[in-house]
DNA sequence: ACGCGCATGTAAGAAGTTACATGATTTC
DNA sequence: GAAATCATGTAACTTCTTACATGCGCGT
């Protein structure tokens, strides 16, 4: 139920579909995702409920674009959005179950490698936020404590991203220890892995 | 296209639909949730790909149970699932989406507040964890370092969970520090809040 | 001529939610 | 007698994904 409030939220200016799915490529992906086909008739459902408008607006190349607009009620109804309260709760996290039911294979070394390969994708995960982050540093005047209020809201976002990622990466380092001195203990050779 | 595999992983022993909704209410609701209305046709579908067998069974109360349970190929498909590496970036959070679009609002006395609700309902939930951790610690001997391989797993879920909503209320106390600075700054009148 | 980026969608199906329907037994 | 727990589901709907369909204009 979240999709057509990000849409009204990305509506701050007039916007086609397609331009949409670019900002959700760009900016909104670190926390959210959709595809054109989602999109698409989910932008017509909320012209339907009186939520945006839209007019045809000729495009330099290729075909007509369908601009939307939130209306006076879309505006509304995404104030109502933010102001009741944080929507926590329903996240889902796969990984945690195929960690859950990894000792099915009853081979601590299989959990190692997962957790090592679990620490690396977070890893990238985090040096691209990193990136954004420094670049926003070295191209926006007065980051990060004189930013503009719509900047300034963006960066917390990120940071949010940053230290979640950060807690998370010390959970695979001490999974990761912990495992090593059971593989240690139960078995006595040695294993070389970086 | 996680929720069948964590019903096959949950199904290491027979149970009934009614059993399983049990199982995600007490521990899979920490990182997945199911409806009943969703878990009983699942099981039905899994059963007609061949990946459980079911069976009627007398019940001491109420009517007849359905027990399934795991045929060959089902623990194959689970086992699969958990060589094929960790499932991660599909993660939807709506609170970063309302955090992004809250300088609509054009106050930001408001984010602060929304900061405060979301620490308040992530330390909740921290709380919760850490009695789970407390209570393991209490009751199970050997914990954590020499636990069974199954509940050593269960185990480092747990402290995913711990590791990542530090770093998230970590998160919070930076940016209502920040916002604190923010809000002094363009408005000389104080304001007290806990 | 071919592919890429722009721009629109539809169709089919899977996944998930909310509400409803039924009925037994046990506990207060 | 009422409420909680055990136990099964169906129906209607929303949400999301994957695949397909169409066509223009620009660069190489």
């Amino acid at each position: 139920m979240s999709l057509p409030h990000i849409l009204l939220g990305l509506l701050r200016e007039p916007a086609s579909g397609y331009d949409l799915k670019t900002a959700f490529d760009e900016h909104i992906r670190h926390f959210w995702s959709a595809e054109l086909s989602q999109i698409y008739p989910t932008l017509k459902r909320l012209e339907k409920k009186g939520w945006l408008s839209s007019r045809a607006e000729a495009s330099d190349r290729g075909p007509d674009r369908v601009v939307y607009e939130t209306t006076p009620e879309g505006r509304q109804e995404l104030v109502r959005w933010l102001r009741s309260g944080p929507a926590v709760g329903a996240e889902r996290f796969a990984y945690l179950g195929q960690l859950a039911f990894m000792d099915e294979l009853g081979d601590e070394r299989q959990t190692r490698d997962f957790m090592v390969a679990l620490r690396a994708r977070l890893a990238a995960w985090r040096a691209e936020l990193e990136a954004i982050e420094a670049e926003h540093f070295r191209a926006v005047p007065g980051f990060p404590d004189r930013l503009p209020t719509d900047a300034f809201h963006d960066h917390l976002g990120l940071r949010m991203g940053l230290h979640s990622l950060a807690g998370k990466l010390e959970w695979c380092d001490e999974a990761i220890e912990r495992l090593d001195r059971r593989i240690g203990s139960s078995e006595p050779e040695a294993r070389e892995e970086g």
